[in-house]
DNA sequence: AGCAATTCTTAAAACGTATTAAGCGCTACT
DNA sequence: AGTAGCGCTTAATACGTTTTAAGAATTGCT
């Protein structure tokens, strides 16, 4: 009815309605209720008081005199709620929202970026300041901004390994997980392998070929590693490695699942059956939406453990507890229908 | 390297650092850049020392103050990135992030509920408060706490209607788009209508309601409306209704598509051509992931613009432009396959 | 009664910012 | 030379809360 912007209510306030000081009300509502230091009969007239007029605290006041606003930052570097990547996005998400929610946290989406390039610095002023610590998320960085966060020693997570010194993060072991694949084909008996690799050089990149590796060098197969973009990846092409002696392809995964569909139609266009005369393996999970009716084999991205882990490992950090300051969560392998022992040799080790 | 909790610089260092007194940093930072007070000389000094320090603004204090903090509150009563029901909030989420980055607001998303039920007051205290506004969304609200907040004079934009005296909010217009529905079939020759409503009794069925109903009064036809469980849906159920003269049925739609699913499994077991024996309209979209294959007639939800024109209004409210407090979005008429003339009359106007 | 111990209550000082009125050193008039 | 005016800067205050140290009131003891 009466549309007066009304004060709310404060401490003083119920002061005066209950005849005390403003200390004593603040007392009553944080005091350990175990050892109370404030006679019942005082506490019921400040509790009275605060029914009447409908008080609520004011939480601005509260956490500027504690420091922490028990506000966690998200920061993508892309949009947070891109529409084309929601399956990309949404596993993080939910992460972090389960994991700050269990923690008594809120979150800040830093949206206001806009003009600059999606700059965290925006006219020089770090806007993440406003929460206690942020989560940092995003496929296309940029380093100087993660640089600067670390030399201020803002408390930051990255969701995903970044090479920036300092810099925390919490990140799928895809070198761990890239290894196993390798050593799960050399069992079968595939003894030569090809790698196709995404044309981009990222640091999952980096660690899944160096997984790569080392699975090789422990098992000792041949191998060939090549970057190639989808187009490339023609009937022609495919039967010619198979010519070569290629019983099985490793291939990392792309944003949109390009390379893999690629690989799918020249397949089926050159008559090579998969898994019958090629096995295929994948180094990660397609998005969900994606067209491909094949069920790869190959391992899945643990997104929303990462993203839970990053908030632990924050609120960690933030509140003074021990805390590792990087951290590689096991991908668990997904056995799909895309790998089987080579044609040729029966299975195991035909030496 | 050195793991000292370093307390976060204020305006007194950055003052410190620059020679100058707290409130020149203040001022700098607040003046209105284009009558200023203070010369480029000393100007540059603050910004500096800002650079140099890494300052930011605490939120707590700017809005203590009474200033604002450009952050905008988002409050879902479900949880805010729910796995099961991405494709309802998704469009939402989507909205409020866009204009709230053209508007230069974050956001912060309150996920700190945990046990009370999700209510907004947390030990009596209005968690809100933290943000400058806040967007408020979700199916199974509580009133008693819209209730207290609008109380309150917090300011606060609702998607969706509510029937909660004094609070603003950004709806659908079902009433229109249902009416024209009724119009629509009408037109076409229907000239006996069945409605089925979903047995829950909220804003967006009653505004449905109220639409039909203005629509029967307006083009004087009969009508049978019912509340009806998707297990009532038999095939017996539908031919009686047919031989009752039914010759179009108007759905409302579900959260998860069951009724319409329904529909669609009877008439198949009951020999029932839609849309050639029975038009049906949904009055909204199903959700994307709907097994369903049909194309339903009706018309869909607005939802990001819903959720714009939200986040809009409400920072209108904030920055004491003028603004109305309720707004109804039209729904986009979908011509999907399943509506047709009725069997018996040709199409137009028989008598 | 006198004094100590205990119980209750409060004044006061932060916390970081925005804002206002006043202060300072100038220049430009009269 | 005196003073009004201007340009720049700052001291002071308020915002609502938590927290601490000290004050007042009451009790207990000799």
């Amino acid at each position: 009815m009466n549309a007066q912007k009304r004060r709310k209510p404060t401490q003083i306030d119920i002061a005066r309605l209950a005849g005390v000081s403003q200390s004593t009300v603040s007392l009553v509502l944080n005091e350990d209720p175990a050892r109370s230091q404030i006679p019942a009969a005082t506490r019921q007239r400040v509790t009275d008081a605060i029914r009447e007029l409908g008080y609520t605290a004011n939480p601005a006041a509260r956490s500027l005199k504690g420091g922490r606003n028990h506000l966690l930052g998200l920061y993508t570097f892309e949009t947070v709620f891109p529409l084309d990547q929601r399956d990309f996005y949404y596993p993080f998400l939910l992460g972090v929202e389960e994991e700050a929610a269990e923690r008594g946290y809120d979150l800040v989406l830093f949206t206001s970026a806009g003009s600059d390039g999606r700059s965290i610095y925006a006219g020089g002023v770090n806007r993440l300041g406003v929460a206690d610590g942020c989560v940092l998320l995003g496929r296309h960085i940029r380093r100087d901004d993660l640089e600067r966060l670390v030399g201020e020693d803002f408390p930051v997570v990255f969701i995903g390994r970044r090479g920036v010194e300092e810099l925390s993060f919490v990140a799928a072991d895809y070198a761990a997980a890239t290894r196993e694949v390798v050593l799960k084909l050399a069992g079968l008996g595939h003894r030569d392998l090809l790698y196709l690799a995404a044309p981009e050089d990222s640091e999952p990149s980096q660690d899944r070929a160096e997984g790569y590796r080392q699975g090789l060098a422990e098992t000792g197969l041949a191998h060939d590693e090549r970057v190639v973009e989808p187009g490339e990846i023609t009937a022609d092409r495919l039967t010619e490695w198979l010519a070569g002696g290629v019983t099985a392809i490793v291939v990392e995964p792309t944003e949109d699942d390009r390379v893999a569909v690629a690989l799918q139609e020249a397949a089926g266009r050159a008559r090579i059956d998969i898994p019958g005369d090629l096995s295929v393996v994948l180094l990660g999970d397609p998005p969900s939406w994606s067209a491909s009716p094949r069920d790869w084999t190959g391992f899945s991205i643990p997104r929303t453990e990462m993203a839970r882990a990053a908030v632990e490992m924050l609120i960690d950090l933030l509140e003074d507890r021990p805390a590792r300051r990087t951290l590689f969560l096991p991908c668990p392998p997904v056995e799909g229908d895309s790998v089987a022992p080579p044609r040729a040799t029966g299975g195991d080790r035909p030496w």
